[in-house]
RNA sequence: GCGCCCUUAGCUCAAUUGGUUAGAGCAACUGACUCUUAAUCAGUAGGUUCUCGGUUCGAUUCCGAGAGGGCGCACCA
């Protein structure tokens, strides 16, 4: 349906027609609203039969003539109101117009608050008006009532097009509306949370020249009167911790990441993180901070309308587990003594898979990631990894083997990663020189060396305590939703 | 990247073992109806069955290739 309209669309833009040779522009500038639907409903007094005049606009999504009169409802941001047709208040004119009116269109009407037989509080029209006009018919769904239990019939539930046309998933799903509401909340909790602790929000560079903070296949680009490749960023933790370095003893940043990666129902190329910095803060402190950070928003999209059921209670503190005590109680024995060949055994026995392809650190994390991340229901910190899964991270005072670093799963997924934040410029360069070995070796994921952010070492960076959170992962695990297109409002599709 | 499944009217879905003109509800169109709310009633129209190729007297149905999607696996410190 490219060239040749179909007749519904036909019969759309036929309206159109006749409304411009009625001198009624289909497409308007503005309406001069005095209520929102919901406020409207609730500005008629329970003893009173009739009530002021009010003025409203939204869509239409419901039409039901009566020959000289017809019911409808229209449909903003708060709710939906009826609306009263009838020919003797309108005047045949405007009332032989509304048969050019159709489900979908964007209208204004005004006229006194009343209440009907049934008791529901509508508008008797005495103007209405044409705002938009809609050409193409929304795929709005039926309710019917079924021995007394109220069923929905989605007009429109294939996934791939109402991930593609977002705007008409949301248009006829009051449901997914409650969720991306829910989801935007949860986002300003995070804000007032931090802001209260005196962290300043910030905003890193998108385009690098040089991509760094986590190991990910970028994507690239490339500025053309510099000449130069730029590359969306897989992460905001080196530019962050810069700011620490100027001054800044608390920052984040909400922003979205980028991974040249597989897409599939907890990945989407770009996502959104919550990355937190605070200076003179160990990893400890960071744990404390991100129980209540999460216990908070919880709280808040909990109270959201529709979607607030599925949301858990959390009350900190959260139960903490050391990473190498729970793999050894698990295990048997303790995987940092065993042999690179006894981890691959215990792997194949505990069904991993490809172990032989498998470095070290691999095996520990897939063996980590079996039989004890698999298991966390509640939300749980994993605490004191080893240092050759923590690449970033401080080493444990008192054991170097550790590191200070932990990372709180929920429901077997991951929500936050955090450390006590690498400051040593030595080291740290020392750990750059090892990734840009692996990436002249052919590693796509590893990065070479920063210079500007060593500079940015020497000169002084205080200690302090990093976190990392996806906030589409975090909402997902809140609203137990399972995939993560739902929760992000246009997802990454292939063309049509 | 691998496996399984899906793609039919604007939307949601049918179509017996491969068999007549691919059906229904909603939406649309025409008409009736001045308190309806899944409004109701009467009628009309609407299709490149995802694309290309093959088998067959005959393909929505079977086979091959391709496109898009879903689920699972792999990958993603």
């Amino acid at each position: 349906m490219s060239e040749e309209l179909n007749h519904v669309l036909k019969a759309r833009r036929d309206k159109v027609d006749a409304l411009a040779a009625a001198g009624v522009p289909a497409f308007a500038y503005g309406y001069a609203r005095t209520h929102q639907a919901a406020d409207a409903v609730s500005a008629l007094p329970a003893d009173v039969e009739e009530g002021d005049v009010v003025r409203v606009a939204g869509r239409l999504v419901a039409w039901r003539g009566h020959g000289k009169t017809a019911f409808a409802h229209l449909a903003d941001g708060s709710g939906r109101i009826q609306l009263y047709f009838r020919k003797d208040a309108l005047g045949d004119a405007v009332f032989e117009q509304l048969a050019l009116y159709d489900i979908g269109d964007v209208v204004g009407v005004a006229g006194p608050l009343m209440r009907t037989r049934t008791g529901e509080v509508t508008v008797r029209a005495t103007e209405v008006e044409m705002l938009a006009k809609s050409l193409r018919p929304l795929p709005y769904g039926k309710e019917e009532v079924v021995d007394g239990v109220t069923i929905r019939h989605s007009g429109f539930s294939d996934a791939e097009q109402r991930y593609r046309q977002r705007y008409a998933d949301l248009a006829v799903h009051p449901e997914v509306r409650a969720l991306f509401r829910a989801r935007s909340r949860m986002t300003t909790a995070i804000r007032a949370f931090l802001d209260a602790r005196d962290f300043l929000e910030v905003e890193t560079p998108v385009l690098q020249p040089m991509y760094g903070g986590a190991a990910a296949r970028p994507f690239t680009s490339h500025h053309n009167a510099l000449d130069m490749p730029l590359f969306l960023r897989i992460a905001d933790e080196l530019y962050l911790k810069r700011l620490v370095v100027g001054g800044f003893d608390r920052v984040y940043e909400i922003g979205h990441d980028f991974r040249n990666e597989g897409i599939d129902r907890t990945h989407n190329p770009e996502f959104t993180m919550l990355e937190f910095y605070q200076g003179y803060a160990d990893y400890q402190e960071m744990m404390t901070v991100v129980e209540q950070l999460i216990a908070h928003v919880a709280q808040v999209v909990k109270a959201a309308p529709i979607v607030g059921e599925a949301v858990p209670v959390l009350t900190p503190p959260f139960p903490r587990i050391e990473w190498h005590a729970s793999l050894s109680t698990a295990l048997g024995r303790d995987p940092l003594l065993c042999t690179d060949a006894e981890l691959a055994a215990e792997a194949k026995r505990h069904g991993i898979e490809k172990v032989d392809a498998m470095s070290r650190p691999k095996l520990l994390d897939e063996l980590f990631g079996a039989l004890v991340e698999a298991t966390i229901d509640a939300p749980t910190f994993v605490v004191d990894y080893p240092v050759e899964l923590s690449p970033l991270a401080k080493p444990k005072r008192g054991n170097p083997a550790l590191t200070e670093r932990f990372e709180l799963f929920a429901r077997g997924r991951e929500l936050a990663n955090a450390f006590s934040e690498l400051n040593d410029p030595i080291d740290q360069r020392r750990r750059f020189e090892a990734q840009a070995r692996l990436k002249a070796a052919g590693d796509d994921e590893a990065t070479g060396v920063d210079e500007d952010y060593l500079r940015a070492m020497e000169y002084g960076m205080p200690p302090m305590g990093g976190v990392g959170i996806g906030l589409d992962r975090l909402f997902m695990y809140l609203t137990n939703t399972a995939n993560i297109r739902d929760v992000i409002l246009f997802p990454t599709m292939r063309p049509e």
